[in-house]
Parts: structure tokens; C-alpha cells; sequence
DNA sequence: AACTCGGGGTG
DNA sequence: CACCCAGAGTT
């Protein structure tokens, strides 16, 4: 694909195919940066009606500014990704307080309001001030890398950077608003991550993914491995001064160390929902009075901690570089997994 | 650099 | 059901 009518073309299928939404007809920067927050991570079918309730409720960012978080979270709820919400009020509060009830109008001075990053920065600047600066989301990934049959990943720095040069070099100052929604748009509705309609593209015959039929390889995504869990269940018993710790076999993890007793779970399907309910605690009532009945020696210790931790590793547990703990979640006064670290550091028994 | 946020969609 | 999506902020 010859970059220098790519903007002219997909430019003019917009124009042809667009939805009509209601913050493509304003330049007004509140309206943009309020459709741009809520359309973060969530479709447009979805973000729709929280946008028309907003406007109707909040006009403008001195209304918003004006009213509690409390109110924001009340609208917002539903949406998910609450921080999102959070800093959309810090924000309206911000250009209130520092830019006299007016948002910025270039790119570098957007990105300081919380809440708004490269993309977002880069919409506002470009749909309400006509600045020529290129959006990257993931549309513009998938649309680019495979028009361009750019291998680059799109999630490792070298690789985000590389994409942002390559669609800047592809607007055009005439019209870096409707080059921006263009190739959104088109990422959207037509070159899709799932099944695109390469045959119906107006890019079929220049598109390097479409001639090379690799669309399914477009965008490359570096993968994260798989990382493996693995559920202990573990119990901290004290005498006195001393506690009881155990020698981990040498063919597992932190072979050879000294950890607490343990009792390890297959497999939980979510563990964090889990250990709210009673179905876990059951388990873990289950698991305490097996150790009790295995370690008889030790009634006469007590039990002081209790806690369960998955630990993930995305290689086999061969190598206790690539092992990490997970979560911990408390159950009662519990080690924190530090103190579990330096006992393993110290390899001693307290 | 890797994790977290949280809904919805998908295989 | 597990897995994926994808910007911004945090560590």
C-alpha cells in the first residue's frame, strides 16, 4: 500500500460508512474528552447512553466540576474501570481550577490532566483543535499492521513507538480530525480482529495482509506465557519463641528451602470471589484439620497464621527466578509473603 | 516492564 | 467456563 493515498482513501470510505454519533458533531473539547473517557476500554453500543446521561445531567465541565464524586460513581456505575470515573472528576476540577473552565488545546498540555494519556490527548487534540497529532488505539494497530504488513509488536515499547511514528507520518495537517475518526472507524466496522471481509475492502489489491492472506498473524501481540498456578494453603504454627518450618522438596520450587507447612489445592477457578464465600472457608477448614491430624506432634503448638497464596510461573517451576508470588489473601493475622521471603533468604528455623 | 482496573464478548 | 480485549495509572 502506497502510504501516500492511504489517508485519502480510508478518509473517504468514512465519509461514506460512518455512524452518526452524537460527539462527532461538536468540537466542543468537554463533549470530545467526556465521549473519549467513557469510550476507554468499552464499545460505543455500550458507552452510548452513559454519554447522553452525562450531557444531560453535566452540560458542561463546570457543571461536573460542581458536583460530589459520589454523583460522578452514581452515573458511572455499570461501566467498569472506576479509577476512569474518579479522574474524570480530578480532571473537571483541574481545568476549572487551572485553566480557567477552558481545556488545553495541544497535545502536550492535555496529557498533564489526569485521566488523559497519548490517545486520549491525541483525540481531543486533534477532533477539537485541529492539531496533527495521530491516534493510536487498537484499531489503528490492527489497520496499520495489516495495510502495511508491519510485524512490529504492538504492545512492547519499541513497538508502540514504531506505530506512532508510522501514523503520524500518514496524516495530513488538511485533516487530521477526520483521518484520525477514519481509521478508527475503519478498524471498527471493517478491518475487525475476527473474520474482516477482506474481499469487500477497498483495500483488497494493496493491502499486505489481504495479498499475503495473513490477517489471522495481524497485529503481532508479544504472548505473555502462560503462567501456571499452583494454590497453598498454608499454616504457621508457634511455640513460644519457635515456629515450625519444613525443608521444601529439592525437585519443586524453592528447592531445599525452608517454608511453612502447606497443603496444596489443584485448583480454585477464582480464588479472590472464593475466599469471600463460605465454600471456601470450608476448604480451608478442611485442609487446617488435616494438618492437624498429620502433624499430631505438633497439637501442642497453636496455630497462629493461616493464609492461603497462589504463586504463578510461566516455566514450569524449573527456575525461581520466574516464580512470583501472586496474591495473598488474609485469612486471620497472617505472614505477609516478605516474611515468607526472608525466612526463604535466610534458610533458617526462627 | 508488569500489573491492575471491570465490564462484555467469544470460543 | 476460561480467555481476551486495551488505555491510563501505579509500582
Amino acid at each position: 500500500m502506497d502510504k501516500r493515498y492511504f489517508s485519502d482513501k480510508v478518509v473517504e470510505w468514512y465519509e461514506l460508512n460512518k455512524r452518526d454519533l452524537p460527539w462527532r458533531t461538536t468540537r466542543d473539547p468537554y463533549k470530545i474528552w467526556l465521549s473519549e473517557i467513557i469510550l476507554q476500554q468499552t464499545r460505543v453500543i455500550q458507552g452510548l447512553p452513559y454519554y447522553l446521561r452525562f450531557i444531560e445531567k453535566f452540560p458542561t465541565v463546570q457543571a461536573l466540576a460542581s458536583a460530589s464524586e459520589q454523583e460522578v460513581l452514581r452515573m458511572w456505575q455499570g461501566l467498569g474501570y472506576y479509577t476512569r470515573a474518579r479522574n474524570l472528576h480530578k480532571c473537571a476540577k483541574e481545568v476549572i481550577s487551572k485553566y480557567r473552565g477552558v481545556f488545553p488545546d495541544t497535545f502536550e498540555e492535555l496529557k498533564k490532566l489526569p485521566g488523559i494519556g497519548d490517545y486520549t490527548a491525541a483525540a481531543i487534540a486533534s477532533f477539537s483543535y485541529q492539531e496533527k497529532v495521530a491516534v493510536v488505539d487498537g484499531n489503528v494497530f490492527r489497520v496499520l499492521a495489516r495495510i502495511f504488513g508491519i510485524e512490529k509488536e504492538t504492545n512492547s515499547p519499541e513497538g508502540k513507538k514504531y506505530f506512532t511514528q508510522v501514523a503520524n507520518e500518514l496524516i495530513k495537517k488538511e485533516n487530521p480530525d477526520a483521518h484520525n475518526q477514519a481509521v478508527m472507524e475503519f478498524g471498527a466496522l471493517h478491518c475487525v480482529p475476527v473474520n474482516p471481509a477482506c474481499s469487500e475492502c477497498i483495500f483488497q489489491t494493496t493491502c499486505f495482509a489481504s495479498q499475503k492472506n495473513l490477517q489471522t498473524q495481524l497485529p503481532v501481540k508479544v504472548k505473555a506465557k502462560a503462567a501456571r498456578a499452583r494454590y497453598f494453603y498454608y499454616f504457621v504454627f508457634q511455640k513460644g519463641k519457635s515456629m515450625l518450618m519444613k525443608k521444601r522438596d529439592q525437585k519443586d520450587i524453592w528447592h531445599g528451602l525452608y517454608d511453612f507447612h502447606l497443603i496444596e489445592k489443584n485448583k480454585f477457578k477464582n480464588p479472590a470471589k472464593l475466599i469471600a464465600e463460605d465454600v471456601h472457608l470450608k476448604k480451608f477448614a478442611d485442609a487446617a484439620s488435616v494438618v492437624s491430624k498429620k502433624y499430631k506432634h505438633v497439637l501442642s503448638h497453636q496455630i497462629i497464621h493461616a493464609t492461603f497464596i497462589i504463586i504463578k510461573s510461566n516455566s514450569a517451576f524449573q527456575d525461581d527466578k520466574n516464580l512470583k508470588f501472586y496474591s495473598v489473601k488474609k485469612i486471620s493475622e497472617l505472614p505477609k509473603p516478605v516474611l515468607i521471603s526472608r525466612f526463604l533468604e535466610d534458610n533458617h528455623l526462627l
